[in-house]
DNA sequence: CTGAAAGCGCTTACAG
DNA sequence: CTGAAAGCGCTTACAG
């Protein structure tokens, strides 16, 4: 059914089905009623193309994942593995929050997952396409940057989550991270609470910001408590399962041993575990290990494990409409925002004052 | 970029661009590499909205979570509560799947998660404006058949992803379920050939397709040993944590006690799991579970559960090949298939004999 | 082999 | 307040 069969059934022309559709003023009430009931009674609706075509919007953003292996260098929301994330803890909760809070604001998404750096041309055919509004860019490595430069720099919306860098208000975009420094500062302040002076940490690896930020609330809240590093309780890991694991042997070798871990994300939580129960020591009893992210298993993990939530979900929701509405109002963009984190604590930490 | 600005600065008509981007034949090389070099050089790249105006296709499929809580049965792959499913263990695979399966062939993948049937009018919607050349439905309840039995008598091209009923060829429409049978006949063969004799059940709820599948593979697996079910060992669960808790207590409290359960999925599993460890019994030593579903947090229960695989993924990529082979042969469909089932040995079943 | 032109179904100034 | 008409950027018969 097309506007113009519809307005000749009802005796109008095609323009006052636009208007009313499009809630044009000046319309009397009588035209408008008569005709939503057309549109509800023979199930009327406009064309997507043909509005996209004519110069509306089509209510259209994308979500594009980026899972590019390009340098190696792992990071810490995808896989170590060659197996696509199909279930990835980061990824999915982005998804479903970012197409639910579209939806929730009359909009579309698109999803778009890229695993190479042939998919990336498919990615900027969708922007020269014209398919969407805007986009939101998740997983973001420097092998992105010089794409998503030039679709600022064409004037395309672009919010980020969780970029690697934060490139402030230099590029009109819209920049949306979890707020690690202050995540830390929980977790430490945490431990602290409990009793803990000697506190370890493993790192992501510290070329990511996120790790950097982390490593940078543990090392302000522990001297703001005005106690020290043990030089011998630090592991440089790189946010997977293994570095968890080999970073939990490498300082509880040391001859001091720390009465907590602080391991800088879940994943690497689980390489941790394993390795202090092969040690034959006990969570908490033994050591105290707490972790960051909240990612979906650590509340299974025996004992569950007490985490820093930054939600993904939020983060997400936060960047939708950001973005959404600088589509929608046109307006320049540079901004950066940092979201929550909060500390769950769960049975991992032990009281020991 | 337009095909006529392109076309001005080589010196074709706009009809030449269209022709050599849609590969017609009769073209000379000569031409053609003319073409694709603009084409490369300035990036152009017909606009979407446009093309399909004008007849073409979009190459554009939509993937439809329901997640519609209409009757208060929860289905076995949503959540229990209020919260949204942002990280769900058997959506999330689907999604990723599908995208990328539909990215492979070349076509985009628009998301729409429905929570309530005013949300389906959305998704109706999504139809009625030509968004799409098909879709695939993931998580229908019986409140959705009659939007889509509509559109599939409307001739669009409709997948179903584990459907509670199975429609053959009466609807035209693509139909891909696991072979719940075929995993439960392996899981009860694997407790069989480990001794077991004395095996118990806890179902999900009967009223939906997958849990009567897998309750009739363990029947039928049980008397072709020669084996009889306890009617004590019997629990209708309804697939949540809760039931799988609530099963485990009363099949535990049986005067004679199974020396293994069959758990109807994952979920159920981790229920069991908290109950076998409150009556002070273990895994596999006092008691063998088998779960079913594979789900993401299965490996990382202690000790790791035994389960059947019924790869999401698979069924969602062989869901969008058949849809989109569909769309583009413009033939009928009434396709049913169903996809293998696979056991995972991991360490909650114990050999008996 | 290739160009000119109609047409896809809207939206939006422009008239009235 | 509302209709007629141009135009959005393609694709596809139709000529040549």
């Amino acid at each position: 059914m097309r506007s113009e069969d519809l307005a000749k059934l009802i005796g109008v022309s095609r323009s006052t089905i636009t208007r009313v559709i499009n809630n044009y003023p000046d319309i009397p009430q009588a035209t408008r009623d008569k005709v939503l009931k057309a549109i509800e009674e023979y199930n009327y609706a406009p064309n997507a193309s043909a509005r996209k075509l004519a110069g509306a919007t089509n209510k259209m953003i994308a979500i594009i994942v980026l899972d590019v292996k390009d340098d190696g260098v792992t990071h810490h929301v995808k896989t170590t593995d060659d197996t696509l994330i199909y279930n990835n803890p980061f990824f999915s909760p982005v998804i479903n929050a970012v197409s639910d809070q579209a939806n929730k604001m009359d909009y579309y998404a698109l999803i778009s997952i890229a695993y190479s750096k042939e998919d990336l041309k498919k990615v900027e055919s969708i922007f020269n396409q014209k398919m969407i509004e805007g986009a939101i860019f998740v997983g973001t490595q420097e092998a992105e940057n010089e794409l998503i430069f030039k679709l600022i720099k064409q004037n395309h919306k672009i919010a980020l989550i969780d970029t690697n860098e934060i490139y402030s208000k230099k590029h009109d975009a819209i920049y949306i991270n979890p707020d690690n420094f202050e995540g830390s500062v929980k977790a430490i302040n945490y431990l602290v609470e409990l009793g803990h002076k000697n506190i370890g940490i493993i790192t992501g690896n510290l070329n990511k910001l996120s790790a950097q930020e982390r490593l940078d609330g543990f090392k302000e809240t522990l001297s703001r408590h005005g106690l020290v590093l043990n030089c011998d309780h630090f592991y440089h890991g790189d946010f997977t399962e293994n570095s968890g694991y080999d970073g939990v042997n490498h300082i509880l070798r040391a001859h001091s041993k720390p009465t907590a871990i602080f391991v800088s994300n879940d994943t690497m939580a689980i390489g941790a575990y394993k390795a202090i129960a092969e040690i034959g020591l006990k969570i908490p009893e033994d050591i105290s290990i707490i972790g960051f992210d909240n990612s979906f298993i650590s509340s299974y993990l025996t004992p569950p494990l007490t985490t820093v939530d930054i939600s993904f979900a939020d983060i997400a929701k936060r960047a939708t409409t950001l973005l959404i509405d600088s589509v929608e109002n046109n307006k320049k963009v540079g901004i950066v925002e940092k979201i929550h984190a909060t500390l769950i604590e769960r049975e991992s930490c032990k009281r020991i004052n």
